[in-house]
RNA sequence: AGGUCUGUAGCUCAGGUGGUUAGAGCGCACGCCUGAUAAGCGUGAGGUCGGCAGUUCAAGUCUGCCCAGACCUACCA
């Protein structure tokens, strides 16, 4: 307290007092807040508080059930709840049932780590058992974690795509699509074990070094001089393309040679053999000295696009001849000369043997140029089938693995079409049970076809007619994704997942007739005890004695299926929810993802979008805009935050960021978030300590009776309020937290709050200028509670509880505050007092001059005389001596115009200050003629004195 | 490599249809107050509007190119 003697007038003023902490210390007291939301069973109270009210439904997209949340999940699970709360104050009655992606392939490997893989240590069933613990726990802890986030949920009661009324969902939904003919049958090369007689899942192939035969052979062109003319020059020499390959055995089933449209080739001449070579011209040299040809000259170059199909083109430029294909004709089979980007110039020739039957890339880039196989030539034991062509050659029944990549090499060298044959090690995939080395065929997959019954522009058609994107760039992106894609592939060869669960015949592989009842006894069967009931039965028991002729599926489906379906598994099956859903929230990631997935599975299930509007968030980055990555140590996780600073920061963040594109997080930005939520904080403690004392049941002032300054700021508040509730229907959180922060900090802060000190400390206690100003707190508490409270979950809560009067349990249960009471003053209005504000800032201009040469200290120290325009004049002399209460000054004298004092900004406006000789007043600071007329009270003013003792002061303005 | 998006003071953000010295809040500096005090009030200093070129009498705002970053394409949720 320094040397100074505390005044012995201080106990007869109203100073502010509260309860409400300076600081917030949420890191320790939000948990107590979510121990006492769920002990009231909070979620449950608003849903019967809005039930019956209007919806709004935000559909939750599931998370995956892996790991620790980090920062991109709590930007998305925080403002779903901003939403969420934001609708509820509303009044809507807007559920959220959060949900979780359970099944799939990241969870195998994690229980693969803990407890080895199938067939090795446990049965498929034993796995799938321990997948679905793991899954459990995962959620577990993501569901602690995002509660932490004050997210208000269903929490007890979240959907999970591994429930057995899920998956027995997503089976019947499948049955809805397959019934709406969209399911198609089709081929794609896949890891393919000879051995185990079946496809592995990417996690079960290890790599391993493979000594393989790597050979170059030659791909003769079917027209050599149109082909030099492509090169300029001329020249009627055969001219063949190279391609080399470590895998000879593919070659029966080539179907195109890729080149790189970009990549330079050389058109080479071979003076001994009087032929032509393309190669590529950065392999030119090792693919001479490989082939032992030293003699030959490089007579042109030319791109891959010169001489190869480009996408945008229906037919190939060129084709070359197959070394050993015949057609039906008996003339060898001519296949196409392409460009594919997977094509390099690092090894080899720069130009690959294409057999989409075989190849991932090769099936991508058939695919592309509608290059497609008619038959499989390699069947499940990895043998060459026995068709007329392989007959004839000779090929038939022998082993891809050996004999029959020998007679490959055999073909080549009798046609001559051979330049080099030798050993290569390299890195090959293996199958992780039989360590022998795997192929890539085709087999069978099940697809969602994009055409065949109109899928495709049935989606596009609803994403660009009756769904919201936003930002609008969302609707061209799905859109462009869309476009692009190939039928969906929802065949996995997995162990945990919900099974593709069809028979299909064994010779035609046509479904089953009865599909569509057999799929809803599956359906019964999983919902009683799961996906398992499908891998454990026996075909018999469905089909009786038709089970001889049928395989049963055990592919599993995408997992994007499972989450895609939630519309159905979630939205219909729940009575709170309904379909189309409001909103769908997710990350820009997501048009590809479960926005993608949603759309086409309901439009494929019922024909139109299961969301109304698609909302997209951008990524969480660094301060520097570098996505955050362990090797950068940038990552900023929620857990720790919450820790250090609290919820409440971490959500005003994610508010105050524009959303739209990438969110920035640094150790800085999260320092002024928490800056900026001290500054609202204690904007609400210094006005919840104001009040302190007043009942609003019966201290309460009237509208007509506030003082015109009370009713002006509760008037601005009501306005406010409108434009707070339109972002928070716009969506634009940033918006609102800025127009939240520049009333705290400019019409409160800087004016209001800083001018009704004075009344509120020392006028009486029950006395009607300091009830006006209390009435006025008041209305702007119970508003701005409401405000915050979406974002601010539990400063919102905090405020509520130390607001007088009867009130719910948690201000979630309220809604938008709209008992702000009548007030119009034409005279004072907004107008008025932004006038006002104008000449205060001129006069605080002035003020800082004085203290700059030492003539004032404090502003009450300060008189002023105002030359004014006769128009100004009228307008102060409105608030006749109070005046100098608004301008924080002792005394304020007003003049006409003349040529004193400084010059302002403000043209009818010059100010002259005086250090106030005057006596200060002990008691309330001003200096004051009046002090000491008083001999009971020598060292008050007039004013205090009627205060102390008196009827206590008017007040008719501010 | 391609598609989509983003780039305004140290930080977070405003800046309809191009038009005076580019704004706000925070932070920072300085000052005041000590009856909001690990607070509050006031004043002030900070910007090549990512860069370059162009259209125009005039561009942060239109066009092109470039740079940086993010997301998506290699079937991975």
């Amino acid at each position: 307290m320094n040397d100074k003697v505390e005044s012995q007038y201080k106990s007869t003023l109203n100073l502010p007092d509260t309860e409400f902490p300076m600081r917030g210390n949420l890191a320790k007291r939000e948990p107590e807040l979510l121990a006492r939301w769920e002990q009231i069973g909070l979620y449950q109270q608003i849903r019967e508080a809005r039930a019956g009210r209007d919806r709004f439904i935000l559909h939750d997209g599931p998370p995956y059930a892996n790991g620790t949340i980090h920062a991109g999940h709590a930007v998305n699970k925080v403002l779903k709840d901003i939403i969420i709360k934001s609708q509820t104050l509303n009044g809507k009655d807007a559920p959220y049932v959060p949900g979780w992606d359970c099944h799939g392939l990241p969870i195998e490997l994690k229980v693969e780590e803990k407890v080895g893989k199938v067939g090795e240590n446990l049965s498929a069933s034993e796995f799938r058992k321990h997948c679905r613990e793991y899954a459990a726990e995962q959620v577990d802890s993501q569901r602690t974690d995002f509660k932490r986030l004050m997210v208000l949920g269903d929490w007890e009661n979240p959907y999970l795509t591994m429930d057995f009324k899920f998956e027995a969902d997503i089976i019947r939904t499948l049955g809805r699509i397959i019934d709406n003919g969209h399911l198609h049958k089709g081929f794609k090369p896949v890891n393919w074990c000879s051995d185990c007689g079946s496809a592995l899942a990417e996690a079960e192939v290890e790599y391993q070094d493979k000594k393989s035969i790597a050979i170059d052979v030659k791909f003769a062109f079917a027209e050599p001089a149109k082909l030099a003319q492509a090169f300029g020059i001329e020249s009627t020499l055969p001219a063949s393309l190279v391609i080399w390959t470590t895998t000879p055995w593919t070659l029966p089933a080539n179907e195109a040679v890729s080149v790189h449209p970009q990549i330079e080739y050389s058109l080479v001449q071979l003076t001994e053999q009087q032929e032509l070579l393309v190669l590529a011209s950065d392999l030119v040299k090792d693919a001479l000295q490989r082939y032992g040809i030293d003699d030959y000259k490089v007579l042109a170059t030319a791109n891959g696009a010169a001489f190869a199909q480009l996408p945008e083109q229906n037919e190939a430029p060129f084709m070359l001849l197959h070394p050993f294909i015949p057609t039906a004709d008996g003339q060898p089979k001519a296949v196409p000369v392409i460009t594919g980007e997977h094509v390099t110039a690092d090894s080899g020739t720069g130009a690959v043997h294409t057999a989409p039957m075989h190849g991932a890339d090769d099936y991508v880039v058939c695919n592309q140029f509608g290059i497609e196989s008619e038959q499989m030539l390699v069947d499940d034991a990895g043998n060459f089938v026995a068709t007329p062509v392989l007959e004839a050659l000779e090929l038939a029944g022998l082993s891809t693995a050996d004999k029959g990549n020998f007679r490959v090499l055999g073909l080549l060298a009798e046609k001559n079409a051979l330049l080099k044959k030798e050993k290569f090690e390299h890195s090959y995939p293996h199958c992780w049970r039989h360590k022998t080395p795997i192929i890539f065929r085709a087999t069978p997959q099940w697809f969602i076809s994009m055409h065949q019954a109109g899928l495709l522009d049935k989606a596009m058609q609803e994403a660009d007619e009756n769904v919201s994107w936003r930002p609008s760039w969302g609707k061209a992106r799905i859109e462009s994704m869309m476009g692009n894609r190939p039928d969906w592939c929802i065949s996995r060869q997995r162990t945990w997942g919900v099974p593709i669960a069809l028979f299909a015949h064994k010779q035609t592989g046509e479904l089953h007739p009865q599909t569509p009842e057999l799929i809803e006894k599956v359906a019964l069967m999983v919902e009683e005890q799961g996906i398992d009931a499908w891998f454990d039965l026996d075909a018999s028991t469905l089909l009786g004695d038709d089970a001889e002729h049928y395989n049963k599926v055990t592919d599993t489906l995408d997992v994007w299926f499972d989450s895609g379906v939630t519309h159905t598994a979630v939205c219909l099956q729940r009575d709170e929810l309904q379909m189309p859903a409001d909103l769908y929230l997710e990350g820009s990631d997501q048009h590809r993802g479960w926005f993608q997935s949603s759309l086409l599975t309901s439009v494929a299930a019922y024909g139109h979008a299961p969301y109304k509007t698609a909302l997209t968030h951008g990524f969480a980055v660094d301060g520097q805009g570098r996505k955050m990555s362990k090797s950068l140590g940038n990552i900023v996780e929620p857990k720790a935050v919450m820790n250090k600073l609290g919820g409440d920061i971490l959500r005003w963040w994610v508010a105050d960021t524009d959303y739209s594109g990438e969110m920035t997080v640094s150790d800085e930005i999260l320092k002024r978030t928490a800056d900026a939520y001290r500054r609202v904080r204690n904007t609400c403690r210094f006005m919840l300590a104001n009040i302190n004392g007043f009942n609003p049941a019966t201290d309460m002032v009237a509208g007509d009776e506030l003082l015109p300054l009370d009713a002006w700021i509760i008037a601005y508040s009501r306005e406010l309020q409108d434009t707070l509730i339109a972002y928070y229907n716009a969506y634009d959180f940033k918006a609102l937290t800025k127009a939240l922060m520049n009333f705290c900090v400019s019409e409160l802060g800087a004016f209001y709050l800083d001018v009704i000190k004075d009344r509120q400390y020392t006028c009486k206690a029950d006395s009607l200028p300091r009830r006006s100003a209390q009435t006025a707190l008041y209305h702007i508490l119970e508003a701005m509670s409401r405000w915050i409270a979406p974002v601010l979950s539990f400063t919102a809560e905090e405020i509520w509880e130390n607001l007088p009067g009867e009130r719910t349990a948690s201000v979630m249960l309220s809604e938008w505050y709209q008992d702000f009471p009548a007030v119009s003053d034409e005279t004072l209005g907004d107008a008025y007092w932004r006038r006002i504000l104008e000449v205060k800032q001129a006069v605080n201009g002035a003020l800082e001059k004085a203290r700059g040469d030492k003539t004032i200290g404090a502003s009450l120290s300060a008189e002023l005389d105002l030359y004014v325009s006769d128009a100004l004049k009228t307008e102060l002399e409105k608030l006749g001596d109070e005046l100098r209460f608004v301008l924080l000054t002792s005394e304020v004298r007003l003049h006409a115009m003349a040529d004193e004092g400084d010059a302002t900004e403000l043209d009818g406006l010059r100010i002259q200050v005086s250090a106030s000789a005057k006596e200060k007043c002990e008691r309330c600071w001003h200096h004051s003629d009046s002090v000491g007329s008083d001999s009971q009270h020598p060292t008050l003013c007039q004013r205090c004195v009627d205060n102390v003792e008196g009827d206590g002061e008017l007040r008719r303005y501010a």
